[in-house]
DNA sequence: AACTTTTCCCAAAACGTTTTGGAAAAAGGA
DNA sequence: TCCTTTTTCCAAAACGTTTTGGGAAAAGTT
């Protein structure tokens, strides 16, 4: 059998011939072992100044990179992150998720980690594409997005102590990581402000329980009430569809509009703004003038429609890099429990929401 | 220094604890060496059926599961396939592209495959993101979506020879493997209907050159007219920009019926779809009664609009699902001028699209 | 019985790193 | 000069698989 390297195989067969050197090969190119190689570019002090600057010169000569996965096995870690996506759920329905995904990414790449993606079509999927990354140990740590109030996925990561940082909350007593937007606030400051202008009927269109966002919503709805001295009336909280956010979100409007006395001001998330201007127009109201309206979540449409929409924005980019900065965190073995952000949400007023006229 | 394997640790420390077995440990338990185990697992001949059965069953009564780092470095592949995606294109608009990647994220999974994700910012982003996968061994190989007429990441894939497939297609000699769909036949085909109904004036809203895509909308337009005996009029040719689709179509749209002899028919990329309702709202003219319409792509506004959009629908998962089945075949040492594939487009015909009135 | 073939198993090498535990050489201190 | 400390390097082990190249035992063949 062979001991000695046998050296680059360039042009050998078919397919790609990795033309790359590697630590073997490098060291001899520079009359030293591989453990000095490896130290110099790992910068440890037990190598001196002149030969440490030798062999990076000579390392960046060759373009030498480290095999990663060679790498890995010595290291014990994949130095990679696993999520798992779902299409069912219009989450990519605009920038704001691709935003999340891209403050996720561009961190992950910074910290020398890679990102692998599941797309799973529903929540059995989900969980199954996630067990296969951590059982198939293809991950040192996962990120959790559109979270459900009862979420088994927390509970599944929990129970083995994986890291993982949630982006949202869940209903689960255990400490846990979470980047999560602070949406109770948010509505909180939609409700006061157009109570503000004079609003006395502020309808909530409100995303469908299940998942834990709305509750944040309701909540911040119903405080933003309260702190204006307004009534809460039943009458004007309704919850549109996931499945169906246009459709669903069309039809609660009109319904609203049913009522005696009809709101002058809706709060809603953004997603469902087609329905609502669809609505609006059958029922001969103007967005902003008859009605005051607020969406969450800064949509491209919120900006080019006329009138323009007032909207609270998440800062989904930083929110993404702030996720991959705890996961390292919780990944080195910091106490998750240290670990729970919750994001301030900006207001960004434009030309829906005027005073009621 | 230990020779011996130091055993499961369990709780040793902070963090995430392995719970899973390995091969040496597994083989122990069978009094079997390690080898006999691997060779077992993997349906070798020369291992017994009775110790084939044997080793099985205990593998999975403990959950073995081959550590797939490990199993990498030893077989010189990653088993992983990289994808850089860009969020300046609204790619990620609708269901479109997540449909696609859930048909190559499915079928990446089904291969024993991981799918690495990069998103880049930019084009030069974009390539700085696929050289950190090809030069630093991290994917055996990529997937190219958005591909632009000439684009530079093609060529830098095939001078060094490493598998690639493209979703889509680009200027270049070289045989390369793609799948592509066939906008020219879809446009033709919606053309030539829309003709077939009686409409002489057809509109083409375009996307803006660069990328691949808007040149086989052109084409199939242009062929589509000369099959109806039409005269092509570059006054009814458009482009809407990339990077603003509602607000180009919309302006792009009113300009349209300016002219003296305006369209009764638009063919579009469903993507413009606001703009172009946006500005028929505004010239008081009826989508479908006043004006024709079909868009390319399927989004969920097309179906939830009234009137409903007729459309051309690409079948985005199972083109994502043949990306990667072809990509196996070249990574495996295929010719990748072998695997060239024209996907037909369907025609939905909805609400939309009337003969003229 | 003495070969030959087939069946079944395994020790050792190999993949490309990083880490461990020295050891030789150089420098410093008495 | 001799001992101690510091500096600088490296051989070997280790990570967990798969593959290589046999080899012993069992089964067939004359």
């Amino acid at each position: 059998m062979f001991l000695e390297q046998s050296g680059n195989r360039i042009g050998l067969g078919k397919g790609f011939q990795s033309m790359t050197i590697n630590l073997k090969q490098l060291s001899k190119l520079l009359k030293l072992s591989p453990t000095t190689v490896s130290r110099a570019l790992a910068d440890y002090p037990d190598v001196s100044a002149k030969t440490r600057a030798r062999v990076k010169q000579m390392a960046i000569q060759h373009g030498y990179q480290p095999n990663p996965v060679a790498r890995r096995l010595q290291k014990g870690k994949t130095e990679t992150i696993g999520i798992v996506i779902t299409p069912e759920q219009n989450y990519f329905s605009d920038t704001f998720f691709i935003d999340l995904l891209s403050g996720i990414s561009n961190q992950i790449t910074r910290a020398g980690y890679e990102l692998i993606l599941g797309v799973a079509s529903d929540e059995e999927h989900e969980m199954q594409s996630m067990r296969r990354m951590v059982e198939g140990k293809r991950v040192d740590g996962m990120i959790l997005t559109l979270i459900r109030e009862q979420d088994p996925r927390v509970g599944y990561l929990l129970d083995r102590d994986f890291p993982f940082v949630l982006y949202g909350r869940t209903r689960e007593t255990r400490p846990y990581a979470f980047v999560d937007m602070d949406g109770k606030q948010a509505f909180e400051k939609a409700c006061t402000y157009l109570a503000g202008l004079g609003h006395r009927r502020i309808a909530l269109l409100n995303g469908e329980p299940g998942f834990m966002f709305p509750v944040g919503c309701r909540e911040g709805y119903e405080s933003g009430l309260f702190l204006s001295g307004l009534e809460l009336d039943p009458d004007l909280i309704r919850e549109w569809k996931h499945k169906d956010p246009s459709q669903s979100s069309y039809r609660w409007t009109l319904e609203l509009f049913k009522n005696d006395n009809p709101p002058t001001a809706i709060l809603f998330q953004t997603e469902a703004v087609n329905g609502i201007f669809k609505a609006l127009d059958e029922l001969d109201l103007q967005p902003g003038k008859d009605v005051a309206l607020i969406g969450y979540d800064d949509l491209e449409i919120a900006r080019i429609h006329r009138p323009s929409l007032s909207v609270l924005r998440p800062q989904a980019r930083e929110a993404g890099q702030r996720v991959v900065n705890i996961l390292m965190e919780v990944i080195k073995g910091e106490d998750p429990g240290k670990f729970q952000e919750i994001h301030q949400v900006e207001m960004v007023i434009r030309e829906t929401s005027l005073p009621p006229s």
